[in-house]
DNA sequence: ACGCCCACCTGGAGGC
DNA sequence: TGCCTCCAGGTGGGCG
């Protein structure tokens, strides 16, 4: 880690962890905020004396923090794709990672009717549009076509065109896959574990997302899931189900 | 302002 | 075994 960064936060104490979007937000006793993003590959976990002693640091441990009692807290990330920064707190509302960005999913206000606002006039896919953290924040490739699925939308589909029950329900269907995922520990892939080192099982859940060439699993539709890429992205759904 | 495309970086899987 | 290509949970920036 390197030691200017080190010697910025040694000795400090966490007052709060919160998050917004897909940022957290650790906050220290002498007026700055740690922001943490995990990126495509980043994993944080939390280690006690045994367990650190017993785990030599991977080559992609790239900040270690000794807390307390022996126990580490570790952030690895092979890609480097994730980042960590010190803001000061007042300046953390104007910092261009948090200007811009949409509601928060999961938020009670956050309906139908506040989706469709934030379509409306957007020409771009519905995918694409959902990807977008300044839509709404939170939701990424996974969850985007998940949600689509359940929701029978197309995700070619014109992003201006999903209103009234349309919006509604994509609105039912993202907060249904996010609270689904959360519950199962969220989806490993690849590289996403818990803090305590125990996978996710949610991509056991999947009906679309990297299920190409795999029957629909809406019962007696007969289709394939397929795969096309938008926006540089791939997108999986069924052309039968989601229109 | 919007929508698209790329870069950032490493590693795993599959083909030959 | 090795080498090559493709693909991957995100996002900021630059372009037309």
């Amino acid at each position: 880690m390197p030691a200017k960064f080190a010697s910025k936060v040694e000795g400090r104490t966490v007052r709060a962890i919160d998050r917004r979007a897909k940022y957290l937000l650790i906050r220290l006793d002498d007026g700055q905020t740690l922001i943490a993003h995990l990126g495509m590959s980043g994993r944080m976990t939390l280690h006690d004396a045994a367990s650190a002693a017993a785990h030599p640091l991977d080559r992609h441990d790239h900040v270690v923090f000794d807390i307390e009692d022996g126990w580490q807290v570790r952030f690895n990330d092979a890609r480097r794709f994730g980042l960590m920064l010190l803001v000061a707190d007042e300046a953390l509302p104007k910092h261009k990672f948090f200007k811009g960005l949409g509601p928060e999913p999961l938020d009670e206000t956050f309906d139908g009717p506040a989706l469709a606002e934030r379509l409306a006039g957007r020409k771009t896919p519905i995918k694409a549009a959902l990807l977008d953290q300044k839509t709404l924040v939170g939701v990424g490739n996974i969850y985007a076509c998940e949600a689509l699925f359940l929701a029978g939308i197309s995700p070619r589909r014109s992003a201006h065109t999903v209103r009234g029950e349309r919006a509604a329900k994509l609105v039912e269907t993202i907060k249904q896959v996010l609270l689904r995922s959360i519950d199962d520990g969220g989806s490993s892939l690849r590289d996403h574990v818990q803090p305590g080192g125990e996978l996710g099982y949610f991509q056991t859940r999947f009906n679309v997302y990297d299920r190409a060439g795999i029957a629909c699993p809406t019962r007696g539709c007969g289709k394939t899931v397929r795969r096309l890429v938008q926006a540089g992205r791939s997108t999986f759904y069924c052309a039968r189900c989601q229109r």
